[in-house]
DNA sequence: ACGTTATATGAACATTTGTTCAGATAAAAG
DNA sequence: CTTTTATCTGAACAAATGTTCATATAACGT
């Protein structure tokens, strides 16, 4: 055999991509191998190289593609007036987006020691990006007097590791919905950077 | 060649956790080989089966042994008086104790998958004591009127995911102390439990 | 209908993987 | 010194790894 019925690039394409999202998240990128990932997709390991020159750059692709929607999100979403608003609006956006790609985010965090040095800076780049946002929010209610912040970067990475958490435990369909738990960390966050 | 000159399990053994630990958390368990954590120690590959019945079992030992050794020194740590005071020992019994074994917990939070069910449960069995420990202090506190969290259980989480953040961008000898940094965390997790 | 291009197969490759084991040597015990 | 026990080597195993490539067929453009 060789090309099957119905194949085509625009179809194969997304699913490989889906494959390894999906198995990268469960397994880890160093314990799923190509065949593994071709059978998810339903054909044969060579097959996958016509869409990625190899298995790392296909890692390299998720947390890329991931960081990019990140940033693009919040740059394009709606920030409101002042900055106890705009952390507000900061800890809804982050709770939500992520809690709506639980394996992007997984796969962001937990693979970054599997990407080559250059593939790393640049990944890191990009999250050091979106910290920034937080940390500018943070700055500007300091210089307002409406926070009190010792330090502003680890207010920063203080409150980004608090909400990334969310993922370790929230399940859909579980004891609380989403707007609660908005609500319940947004209260801690708001608290936490009060003067 | 076979026994080699000076050769001792009291002493190998050691050697080979120490070297499965490093390898381990520098590339992941799925990515480290028998062979590699061999070199590291100065023995061939098959002399770890006299100290591992498998590579598993060596992740699972490094693991519980950790746990276990968390669980152990908050037991013998000299508890305060009062909610207050409890959560804040607490927070900087955290923040130690995981600066001290960075390795350790690197492993013990992103090695999960790899473990077999019955394995996993007993981990996370330790990890829900743990929360437990800091679930019980701020129960009394806001009992006791002195704090304010909507939800115990997801403060508890939440102030552990903050606490352990440290680990991803401390290192010794940086811009801050660890008393300080022990400071502002303590100011964050204070406020963010306030009434 | 036909030529071109896109997309897959399936076999092959050199390496590496976890693990086993018989045999050899060192250390400890008598 | 001799025997027993502890510890390691070195070779071996089948299975799995990432990747390449000649080849075949489907889809597309004309």
């Amino acid at each position: 055999m060789a090309r099957t019925q119905g194949s085509h690039s625009d179809i194969t394409g997304p699913r490989i991509q889906a494959a390894a999202l999906k198995l990268f998240a469960q397994h880890g990128y160093a314990a799923v191998s190509m065949r593994q990932i071709a059978k998810e997709v339903g054909v044969q390991a060579g097959a996958l190289y016509n869409y990625t020159p190899d298995k790392q750059s296909m890692l390299f692709r998720l947390m890329k593609t991931h960081m990019v929607d990140l940033l693009t999100a919040w740059e394009e979403s709606e920030s409101p007036e002042g900055p106890l608003e705009q952390l507000r609006h900061f800890t809804r956006f982050h709770i939500r987006f992520h809690r709506e790609r639980p394996e992007e985010v997984f796969i962001a965090y937990m693979e970054l020691r599997n990407l080559s040095p250059e593939n790393f800076a640049e990944i890191e780049a990009l999250r050091g990006q979106y910290e920034n946002a937080l940390e500018t929010i943070l700055k500007a209610g300091v210089e307002a007097g409406q926070f009190h912040v010792p330090d502003t970067k680890i207010a920063t990475l203080a409150v980004i590791a608090m909400l990334t958490g969310v993922n370790t435990w929230y399940r859909a369909g579980g004891r609380l919905s989403l707007d609660e738990v908005e609500a319940i960390y947004w209260d801690m966050v708001r608290k936490s950077v009060a003067p």
